[in-house]
DNA sequence: CTTTAATGTATCGCATGACTATATATAGTC
DNA sequence: GACTATATATAGTCATGCGATACATTAAAG
């Protein structure tokens, strides 16, 4: 329902992505699941936005994949590896760093809004 | 120096344009300078970028503009309008939105890393 | 048993928009 | 005269999120 604005959630899709493989391996429709529910519903990335973005990041070697044919349904298991870890850390900072940016570009504006919980 | 990721601004370029608008009329090259200034020096909006925002905003109807020749030197002034003023704070209040949402998914990753000012 | 929905991965074409480079012109400084 | 700052504008390039589509397996519903 309360979905935002792609334009809003470029750039910061990777990261989201990252972060629910901090907590360990996924293979991509559970990723998918896991950061629908850990937004609460407001983040829903499509199929044919996530897998060419795990293709990128195991391309720029930031995670590492392997197959699982051991049943009907193969899946594709991606893990992030220490460079993956690192990339999250500076990007979440980095992340941390814009939103306190623009937190303080909008303060004059939205000091009539209340705050979010 | 501390530039932020292009894409990372991406969807956020129009929200901090409006916010500096906000505080009254801006031709281009001043509104480039006060964005850079009020953010610290963080954004530093190119002309290439800049221009072509201000159009999509003026054709959108969001601003009104005024072309001031009274000088060697052609200035094209922006003013928010009723539609753009609320633009602003309900793309202000989406903003917040989001930005909560990121950092409740990052929060146990960021748990370690310090907090920003 | 047949149909439908859910699971699971993948690719293609489209649209958006930020960037660099470039163009043009005036005004001030050295 | 040359260079920098001011001031606006457009063209081409590139990255990437999206919808549509494809294909295969499994579970649920009728």
């Amino acid at each position: 329902m309360a979905k935002f604005n792609p334009e809003l959630m470029r750039g910061s899709l990777d990261l989201m992505v990252l972060s629910i493989l901090a907590s360990g391996p996924k293979y991509g429709y559970l990723l998918q699941q896991e950061l629908h529910s850990a937004s609460r519903g407001l983040v829903d990335i499509q199929a044919g936005t996530l897998y060419p973005l795990l293709h990128r990041l195991e391309s720029d070697k930031l995670i590492r994949c392997k197959w699982d044919n051991s049943t009907g349904r193969r899946r594709k298991w991606y893990e992030l590896n220490e460079a993956g870890r690192k990339r999250l850390t500076v990007q979440a900072r980095e992340w941390h760093e814009y939103a306190e940016c623009i937190r303080n570009l909008l303060a004059p504006v939205t000091d009539a809004i209340p705050r979010p919980a």
